[in-house]
RNA sequence: GGAGAGGUCGCCUAGUGGCCUAGGGCGCCGCACUGGAAAUGCGGUAUGGGGCAACCCAUCGAGGGUUCAAAUCCCUCCCUCUCCGCCA
């Protein structure tokens, strides 16, 4: 069940839409909404003949306690029929799980409808909401330096890409990676390994001390049930790391264990929101992309991530996920990243999303758009699914909450993007004056000097 | 990994096949009493599903089984605690 069968109920056409919209069949909606009366008109039935039952029970006990003989004729006529019930039930209820299996089956086939503000259309519908920052080209007039990095006039240089830069200053090593692990496990090393760590300390510190968030620090390996929660099985399962042996997934961003933190349970009615804010290592196969992004490291098997997590009132989610677009900009902002927000389109959205903003930075050395974040409403499509409510007033029923999630952010192609961006023609790479404190160096230069 | 003890309503706890339709206490909400409060008394206080409703059904860690009937008996699994072993 994801979408709900009351609203399902309420108002078809919506669902119907939603789901062309974003490819889906729309057919699935009057399958699941047969299926759904079927349920119904068998459960009433298998109901009452378990009342009768029950009733029948009772007065075997009634009998027995009144001094009957529990072996003699007045109690086996009654324990005659009460068994003859128990087989009719017996055989609905065979049929009730059957139906449901299929009505939960066709259920989990229909996506989350998209807001209504989102563009209908495919990837090239998706819409540029704004851009911010100077987009650097990748050959460069070498200007205004004084002094010895000062070029003569007119000269030119040419931005390296990142696989390049780090190549030269020995900030990672991809063969040596391949070498203990695998292709895409890149090892960080010297400047390369501070910047992660400060990366991710920055991040985190950003968002406790100023955002209001709590950092939350997740296993990196959840169980089957958590991994169904937030749906990276069955539709993602290629997609992870499994541990066979012990029933475990690694994790792929840190939304899986953080969102399932409150699953199963209802939030008290003056606890929302809650805003989590939790780094993870992410671990992707990424099956299926095999010769995409294979230098550098734009597209890994690990990589490490700073994952918001939100859980809010349904009233207030729309404004949550504005906000929460803020927060991830204003880092790309402090690190002086170009870069640009996207409203996906409903067939570029995903299935479970009713709105999604990527935000896209600028790699000047290989001249393109990295995503590097993701932020994402969910509103009470995930909630359903793993059963996460609040009560909107003390002792009111409890109702679904809305989910949302966002990086904030990914580390790999933040690195990338910085060092393409902060490159000099000396070779040297500056460090973003917001990651100073945290690093303790101004400039990475290379090794043995 | 070995041995033992446990998982019951928000919390604590009673409950060894049928008056369990899960009792009691705490907490919480309402009402009464009060100048107001405390104390006291009375009532209420889980979640999901079905039904217009009265009401019915399901759920005592999870899943199976035995039985007319399971919190209670049997099987499998999960988790918590204590002790031992191992260990960053």
């Amino acid at each position: 069940m994801s979408v709900g069968l009351q609203r399902l109920r309420a108002e078809p056409d919506v669902i119907r839409k939603g789901a062309s919209d974003k490819g889906e069949d729309p057919a699935l909606v009057d399958l699941a909404l047969a299926l759904d009366e079927r349920r119904r008109a068998r459960l009433g039935e298998s109901d009452s003949l378990k009342a009768e039952r029950n009733a029948a029970s009772k007065r075997v006990g009634e009998a027995v306690r009144g001094g009957a003989d529990p072996a003699g004729p007045e109690v086996a006529g009654i324990r005659a029929s009460a068994a003859a019930l128990g087989e009719r039930i017996a055989a609905l209820d065979l049929e009730i799980t059957g139906i449901e299996a299929e009505l939960e089956e066709a259920m989990l086939r229909i996506p989350n409808p998209a807001d209504p503000d989102v563009p209908v259309g495919t990837a090239e519908d998706d819409v540029t909401v704004r851009t911010w920052g100077e987009l650097l080209p990748r050959v460069a007039p070498v200007e205004g330096e004084v002094g010895a990095d000062a070029a003569p006039g007119g000269a030119t240089w040419v931005r390296l890409p990142h696989w390049d830069v780090a190549e030269s200053l020995a900030i990672f090593e991809l063969e040596r990676g391949a070498k203990i692990a695998g292709s895409g496990f890149p090892v960080y090393r010297g400047a390369g390994a501070a910047m992660q760590r400060a990366l991710i300390d920055f991040f985190l510190r950003t968002h406790t001390v100023e955002n209001g968030f709590t950092e939350i620090w997740p296993p990196a390996v959840v169980n089957s049930a958590s991994a169904r929660g937030t749906g990276q099985i069955p539709d993602k399962e290629d997609q992870m790391y499994v541990v066979t042996r012990d029933d475990l997934y690694l994790v792929p961003t840190a939304e899986v264990p953080v969102t399932n933190l409150h699953r199963d349970e209802i939030f008290d009615a003056g606890a929302l929101p809650v805003r989590y804010a939790a780094y993870s290592p992410c671990f992707r196969r990424e099956a299926g992309a095999a010769g995409k992004d294979t230098r550098g490291i734009l597209r890994v098997h690990q990589f490490d991530k700073v994952e918001m997590v939100l859980f809010e009132r349904p009233e207030e989610s729309s404004d949550a996920l504005e906000w929460m677009v803020g927060r991830a900009e204003d880092l790309l902002r402090r690190l002086g990243l170009a870069y640009r927000v996207l409203l996906m389109a409903t067939g570029d959205m995903g299935f479970v999303q009713a709105k999604k903003y990527d935000l896209e930075v600028w790699a000047p050395g290989v001249e393109r758009w990295l995503e590097v974040s993701s932020c994402s409403n969910f509103r009470d499509y995930q909630a359903r699914r793993m059963q996460i409510r609040y009560r909107p007033a003390p002792g009111a029923k409890p109702e679904l909450v809305h989910t949302l999630n966002g990086s904030g952010l990914a580390l790999a192609r933040v690195v990338a993007a910085i060092l393409e961006t902060y490159q000099r023609p000396d070779g040297t790479v500056d460090v973003p004056a917001a990651l100073r404190p945290f690093m303790g160096i101004d400039r990475i230069l290379p090794p043995g000097t």
